[in-house]
DNA sequence: TATGAATGAGTGTTCATTCAT
DNA sequence: AATGAATGAACACTCATTCAT
């Protein structure tokens, strides 16, 4: 019993610290994050996480990958092959936005993990893995819009999965220089509705024959 | 003659601290810069940088705001109120993707300030009045694409603006995790390239009417 | 033990370090003392002074505060209300020279922290409460001494505070102009011990009946 | 004549310069003085400081060496000599609490020079003629008391000297620490007046016979 | 006489990490 | 498993002083 008692608490602390470290990266990048402050946030003593996780750029990593997987895994649950490809396209690029816009960290995260150039990443096989998935599933949905004469011919599914990522992702991590560019607040429920409609005809237009949009 | 000497190294040291200062905070953010390795870099006394700037803070203001200033005044030098709407439109496509290319430093630093909430540009005045000018610009394109019948009625500058920024700047800030969840070098040249073109249509597409691409 | 230990290390740290602090601001005022040399002179690790104290300035505050607090306590043990009030006051001129000659750290503390306005004794609750006890404590003597017909009426607790205070304090606190300007040993002992006897002498002569002197 | 011009104009700007200095040295101390506030208040250029005074050390020197000169004049211009003793004592209690009240850099300059040890007043000749005619001064005034019967005997003119600065001197200089220990704002005209009277009490007590006071 | 650019040693402070228990 | 004291290297920033003209 005890013995369980305390697997349990190590659980818990482990993911009180991963929680509080996503947190703190996010919100500093990974050079900003202070490990005290992951500490302090997870009501852990840091020791733990040193412990648990060797040291600060392992953190990152670990949090980094997880929130990779998180993102891949909730994309497969929308089950595209099931949906017709134009439906399936509208629901991607749907989801897309609003898994950015719901979950803020995920940006910050890759931002700070491209300044350092992939690092972490490069170490991550899980990653590779779920990535050729989610790749093979919009190309498959490509593939299917294109026989049946709805999409146009020869796009490419790397391409347009950067293009889907880019107009949302672009707008939501540039959000506050936006804002003084723009002289607009784009974070505003108006604002936010009126960009993804956008996006959704930018990439309907993109990849359906005109006579389908 | 003295004279001149006197004044051009005073000018000449501020010039080299904020080229110094430019590369450095690109290639490790504001936090992770190092004032240091800047005034090493800029081969300046690490006092000149305080001397001239103020503080590390306001060194990156001042860079940002140039780097700001710099990109919208090659905009202006397109002149592409001169061109017809479709080629002003395409050129600024163009231009942008190989702006953003060929000056990496901007984008990171853009990253940077979005992670300080554009605290910096904020104070800028004069980085509302070109934005403002940009913004005209491209609205004046898309009302004479649209009077002339080429493009679509409706579209929203802003909205434009951003995506023409959106897929570029996403596919080269994002190139090293891009390189592993794609499986590609994104960054050779048949690869840029075709980045490139894939921008232009995408842009196209959205724009014009069907029957004008 | 092991416990007692730990606790014994940390509470011994902290009592090093404020030691220390007391030694050097004394010698070199707040501005020109040095937290190198204090955390030297305490042989513990910088950064403990400021996981203990917070930063130059609160450490600064802690040790003033308790150097005032240290004076308030002795005259307290004095136990002024138990003698006749001449004798009371004599005992009061006698220990305040003693202990600012004993405590030389006392003074140069004071003239610091005047020299920043007493900013960090504004802060101070617990100043202010010994304080206090303290004037009424020779407002009581002054009392009894008046009702008993040996003081003159009307003399003010605060003046005489005050006086007390400044025959002994300036001797000491310009000792060093003092003894070029007076061109005389100030600090040797027959010259401390004539002061005292001056000092009491114009106590008793300000304060007692002329019959009583 | 431009020779001339010339020659004032060094003259001012070292007289700007001084009267800087002494603000700032009595507003920080020696420590706390900056070199660069001192030119950039006497609008000179700081390397003119270097050029008329050597270093901040040697201009501190000069500034104490005036301050004390300054006070030693305005003592001789009292000419006590031709008042009767226990008025010209009077006088030299009014005047020097007049004079640190209206001249307090007086004060804080000598603090300083305390805190260092009296290491610049050491050097200077001038500062000890001057203060052995001052002390020979209140000397004479003493003995003439004590000739004409007004005056105790066998009081020490240095003790006394002392003892006239201290009741002034500590109470301003400590203003700031004494206003939280006594809970009074030591510096409101009704307070100045009430002090000026109770040190002129203080020292007729202690120098005139009971019955001359 | 006057100037302002330049310097290098230092100053308080912060950080990720390890030690001792 | 968990804690909190301890460390040393680094960091942004400051200073009195000198150089070049």
């Amino acid at each position: 019993m005890d013995k369980k008692v305390k697997v349990r608490d190590a659980d818990e602390t482990k993911r009180r610290l991963l929680q509080a470290a996503k947190a703190e990266f996010a919100k500093n990048g990974l050079g900003g994050a202070r490990v005290d402050e992951i500490s302090e946030r997870a009501k852990a003593n840091k020791r733990m996480l040193y412990h648990y996780f060797g040291n600060k750029d392992d953190l990152f990593q670990t949090v980094l990958e997880q929130a990779y997987l998180d993102i891949r895994n909730a994309e497969q649950k929308l089950q595209l092959d099931s949906l017709e490809p134009r439906q399936a396209l509208e629901t991607l690029v749907r989801f897309t936005w609003n898994y950015y816009l719901r979950n803020p960290e995920f940006i910050t995260l890759v931002n700070s993990e491209n300044l350092h150039r992939a690092r972490h990443l490069k170490k991550s096989e899980a990653i590779k893995v779920a990535s050729r998935r989610f790749v093979n599933m919009v190309a498959k949905i490509l593939e299917r819009g294109e026989m049946s004469g709805v999409f146009r011919p020869g796009i490419d599914a790397v391409q347009l999965n950067i293009t889907i990522a880019a107009i949302g992702y672009y707008y939501l991590t540039n959000r506050f220089t936006g804002a003084i560019v723009y002289e607009r607040d784009l974070m505003e429920a108006a604002a936010l509705e009126q960009r993804l409609q956008f996006n959704i005809e930018t990439i309907m237009r993109l990849v359906c024959r005109p006579e389908h949009f």
